[in-house]
DNA sequence: GGGTATGGCTAATGCTGTTAGCTTTTAGCT
DNA sequence: AGCTAAAAGCTAACAGCATTAGCCATACCC
């Protein structure tokens, strides 16, 4: 009986990948250790519960997310910059709906956990979008909790199926963040 | 042994209050059952699954939102009738957490669920509220995924208890309502 | 009053997540 | 090299969940 030479990052990448093809709400313990050629007991020994590893997984999302958000700012500001940072937060999603899920439902319980890190640097990205423009320093929250706000509900709305109507999406997102600009910059 | 007297809609009402109080995810059939003075099994003769639960709650949720939405718009048009909105959305969250967050994991998958009848009351509203505006027709569609966006997100943040920084949120909503006005405006 | 649909019940099944305890491998130390 | 001990896997077991099958009593209708 060999070893399979786990860890907990090796787990939780592979929870990753199977909550975006087959939903967060069906990765199974069981349907995951049989995924990495394991028992389902053995995931507890890197893992230390379920809810553990939706923890995980958000963690891995947002890293990975701050990651291409800052790599998509790189050298932009201005109305490219949010362009640049709207269209990426929604391709993750798009391309990572089981990862993003696992962002929506935490309870960052202690100051320290790891997630708000991961989650500071998204926000970090996004004031750094804030900053190419001319705001009021008292009203950069404010802009801050819209950005995420709205990107959060698109792509929340656009996974769940949510938009009906036969207009184009990619055009209505377009729209979206030609609205934004032309508010933070009058 | 007497009889409970319960019917789809009482099993209904009881699970979406349960919900509010414990939270969707926390709704199990037993401690529904329990609730309402009666075993388990015997909810299956009034629901067929917990997923046909989660559609009523949600239908319920839409249909009551509508309502107040309905209510709140009468008399209003411009930005009372867009802050009269966005306020009362957020009231009913804040509200009714667990009612609302039915709401958003949903498959209509016929087109003659009374899911959609519900829903498309609110988008209704929604679009009484941007006939207020001299919009280009053919932005409204556009207008109108910006509102839910905005708003599904925000409540979703807020519920989630994501807006961390100390900065009142209360002054953020009311921010994002003046912006999103003279967005329309312009 | 008798017949019938209905609403409740108990018992049982299958699938979860999780724990306990055992065994083998692997890595580290001398 | 060989010994030791921690780590990583396993099987077996339990508890909680949704759900089904089948039974019995109740309430309504004529």
């Amino acid at each position: 009986m060999p070893r399979a030479g786990l860890d907990p990052a090796a787990v939780v990448a592979a929870a990753a990948g199977l909550a975006d093809e087959v939903g967060l709400a069906n990765v199974t313990m069981g349907l995951l250790a049989e995924r990495l050629g394991v028992r389902a007991p053995s995931l507890y020994k890197h893992v230390s519960s379920q809810a553990d590893l939706n923890r995980r997984i958000a963690v891995l999302a947002l890293t990975e997310l701050g990651d291409v958000l800052r790599d998509a700012l790189q050298g932009r500001s201005g109305r490219d910059a949010l362009a640049a940072a709207a269209r990426t937060m929604r391709a993750y999603v798009v391309e990572h709906p089981g990862r993003y899920a696992a962002t929506i439902r935490l309870n960052a319980d202690s100051p320290d956990d790891p997630v708000v890190a991961a989650g500071a640097r998204v926000l970090d990205s996004l004031s750094a979008v804030l900053a190419g423009y001319k705001l009021d320093p008292a009203d950069t929250v404010h802009a801050l909790r819209l950005l995420r706000s709205l990107f959060h509900g698109f792509a929340v709305l656009e996974a769940a199926g949510g938009f009906e109507m036969d207009t184009d999406v990619d055009e209505s997102f377009e729209w979206l963040i030609g609205f934004v600009d032309r508010g933070l910059t009058s």
